[in-house]
RNA sequence: CGCGGGGUGGAGCAGUUGGUAGCUCGUCGGGCUCAUAACCCGAAGGUCACAAGUUCGAGUCUUGUCCCCGCUACCA
């Protein structure tokens, strides 16, 4: 027996929202098909996951709700940590970061890298807000751009410009938080020296891993390598986290990035205490194999900090692989938590019960593994109707009905093979070795794709055979195909339970037989001959036009609905004296000519017409309109405003727009039309 | 701007070291009737984002351009 561990990590959800299909189809859909698989093979699996509860945004929802960091990963981990459970995703442990294993953990582990001198500390200074008395992070800082004048500029860049920019170059710095103006603090910090470790990572990814990895992975991972690495902070200025745990580190803690990845060693050890079994087996073993199922933002984290930690702390095993996979749309658009544009996970739950594994075929059928995907409930609804009732489904159907008109219930004898039973035999057997090397690969899709055919196969087999038509004139030819065609049956249970387990061991209801595993799968003899069926259900059920259209509209009115509570009107601006408004000379122009500028996003050249001159303005706006759109508008223009440079062009002017709620923008046009140059006030 | 991933018949995807472009769903026609109007067979449908180049030959290699996504707050 070898002592052969496998360690399956899926990304720990970030507990300010519950999970959506996103999160599903992108990381827990394959890693539980993935886990399921290995379980059934025998393996000795850990999955491991849990919510992460740390980092700044949690304190700052927590301040805008008025209730604790606490509560609100409170809240968010109980509602991820059932849904998980009724949707079938069978980790071992659901753990999350704010346990105490964690903070022991975590502590440790940083001592330890401490102690080692593996850290570089740096002091340097940061903008501190007095009034919430914290650092603030350079997202959190808004002010005026210095290379545009935007007034809404991050710390970290320019929305306007799309400058990358540091937080002390801001002019009239803010906090973001409190409004008020911060001041300039000195703080100690620790970092991971990363570029110390370019040559080893580059040996172990670049060259280790070029041919296993996914492209997407190690693309991404390269271009990191090539581009050199910098020491990374793994401390944070902040109260809720894990404390640093050395002396004058006072008021920090881990940054979250440090801290999370540490939560996998951590439900692990919570999961092998309670198993009665060691959790270094896990981790440190020569011959553990860990893959970590993630998102492709979080692929730098897991391919590069994560692994440096560990080779740096020394006693660990390194990532295996990482099938990071793409995004998931929804109907078109992105999944946004804030905007509330998703299917939630909880809700679904609840609105469709039975239905887990219509929604795991779909996304795993649809899992954006090599791009970006869309999750659409009509294509949710073809999915369901088309291939798990009208394949697979109706094949079940089909055998067990025939059994039962036929046999009795029972599973019938089987006879001399003619050579269309043999090849069919032939095949079905196949058909593990072929699922598994997809599933090796982590090729899902494909994986799944093979299963149905193993599907389509016994409804072929049943089309050409035509049992239904012997059954008058040879009564041993029938059982003999409903022998197969029910061996088939037995075996879609085994290779297709990682896939849909609900249905499978439903499956496994209707044949009365128990759980099988993977080494039995493609034997053509897993149901006796005399052997007792039980009563024919349905494994799925066909979705109707309405089910798809309740669920679009909810999606659409929760649309609205978050649009409305966002509806937030910008604060009044101070008093200004009628003087100070004539000083602004506003006309209505003509757009006479519209380009887009090279190499930038947002800008727009526009030539207008003033009705005093003709001249040249940019304009923000061509993420919103066409050049062809533009030309020939009528818009509202600052005409005295003074004259700036960007991207080497000098912009005259400044065209006057309406932000709508969506961050559309629209001109400022008049009624009607009227004469160039009319003066607006 | 830069870097990474992607852009293949209506939809979702395969296309390994360059050699007649495949699969699933949908559509159309036929067959069958055991089955949840399900199943089986056949057909139509692609200048493989665009342009140039290397080659006897390119979806596949090179260069350039365009579009989508990520790296950049929330976030897989």
């Amino acid at each position: 027996m070898s002592d052969k561990k496998y360690t399956i990590t899926a990304a720990l959800p970030y507990a300010n929202g519950p999970v959506h299909v996103g999160h599903l189809a992108g990381v827990y859909v394959p890693a539980d098909i993935y886990v399921r698989y290995l379980r059934s093979k025998g393996e000795d699996v850990a999955f491991v996951c849990g919510s992460d509860e740390h980092g700044v945004p949690i304190t700052i929802r927590a301040k805008k709700e008025g209730v604790t960091p606490q509560e609100i990963v409170d809240k968010y981990h109980g509602i991820i940590k059932k849904s998980f459970a009724d949707f079938g995703i069978s980790f071992d442990i659901y753990s999350r970061t704010s346990s105490t294993t964690q903070h022991q953990t975590a502590s440790e582990f940083f001592k330890k890298l401490y102690d080692d001198g593996a850290f570089e500390e740096k002091e340097t200074e940061q903008f501190y807000d007095e009034k919430n008395q914290q650092f603030l992070a350079d997202r959190y800082i808004v002010g005026t751009c210095p290379r545009c004048s935007f007034d809404g500029a991050y710390g970290d860049q320019c929305e306007s410009c799309g400058s990358t920019l540091s937080s002390t170059e801001l002019i009239n710095p803010t906090s973001a938080l409190s409004g008020e103006k911060p001041v300039m603090r000195n703080t100690k910090h620790w970092y991971l020296p990363l570029d110390k470790y370019e040559n080893w990572l580059k040996e172990w990814i670049v060259d280790g891993h070029k041919n296993d990895w996914k492209t997407n992975v190690y693309g991404q991972c390269k271009s990191w390598i090539d581009q050199g690495l910098q020491a990374r902070a793994v401390t944070r200025d902040l109260d809720w986290g894990v404390p640093v745990p050395v002396e004058g580190a006072e008021g920090k803690v881990l940054y979250v990035w440090f801290d999370a990845p540490i939560g996998y060693i951590s439900a692990t050890k919570d999961w092998a205490a309670e198993k009665g079994k060691n959790w270094e087996d896990y981790w440190k073993g020569e011959n553990t194999e860990l893959v970590h199922f993630i998102g492709k933002d979080n692929i730098v984290f897991h391919c590069i900090i994560f692994p440096t930690m560990l080779k740096a702390e020394g006693s660990y095993v390194l990532p295996q692989n990482v099938p990071a996979n793409e995004f998931l749309n929804l109907e078109g658009d992105k999944i946004s938590t804030s905007r509330n544009w998703a299917v939630w996970l909880h809700e679904y739950l609840e609105e469709l019960p039975g239905k887990e594994d219509v929604l795991r075929y779909t996304l795993c059928a649809n899992a954006p593994e090599t791009k970006d995907n869309d999750f659409t409930w009509k294509d949710f609804q073809a999915r369901n109707n088309n291939e798990l009732v009208a394949i697979l489904g109706n094949f079940i159907n089909r055998a067990v009905v025939l059994t039962h008109k036929y046999f009795e219930e029972k599973v019938p004898e089987r006879n001399t093979l003619e050579a269309i039973d043999e090849e069919v035999i032939q095949k079905m057997n196949e058909f593990p070795q072929l699922i598994a090397a997809s599933l090796d690969k982590y090729r899902f899709r494909e994986a799944m794709g093979v299963f149905m055919d193993l599907a389509r196969l016994g409804n072929k087999y049943l089309a050409d055979t035509e049992p239904w038509k012997l059954i008058k004139e040879d009564e041993q030819r029938v059982a003999t195909i409903l022998n197969i065609s029910l061996q088939i049956a037995a075996n879609l249970a085994i290779v297709g339970e990682p896939f849909l387990p609900f249905s499978m061991k439903k499956l496994e209801g209707i044949l009365n037989t128990t759980s099988r595993k993977w080494n039995e799968a493609g034997k053509a003899d897993l149901l006796d001959s005399g052997h007792q069926l039980n009563k024919a259900t349905l494994l799925f059920e066909k979705i109707e036009d309405e089910m798809v259209a309740t669920q679009v509209q909810k999606l659409e009115n929760t649309k609205k609905q978050n649009e409305m509570e966002n509806k937030e009107v910008a604060p009044l601006k101070p008093e200004i004296t009628f003087d100070d408004f004539m000083k602004m000379d506003i006309r209505i122009g003509k757009v006479l000519e519209a380009e887009k500028m090279k190499k930038s996003k947002k800008l727009l050249k526009l030539i207008i017409d003033t009705g005093i001159d003709t001249r040249t303005v940019l304009s923000g706006i061509a993420e919103h309109f066409t050049p062809e759109e533009v030309v020939g508008q009528q818009v509202s223009v600052l005409v005295n405003l003074a004259p700036r440079k960007m991207m080497g062009i000098e912009s005259q002017g400044m065209v006057l727009m309406a932000e709508d709620n969506d961050g559309s923008l629209k001109f400022i046009q008049p009624g009607d039309e009227v004469v160039p140059g009319a003066l607006v006030s």
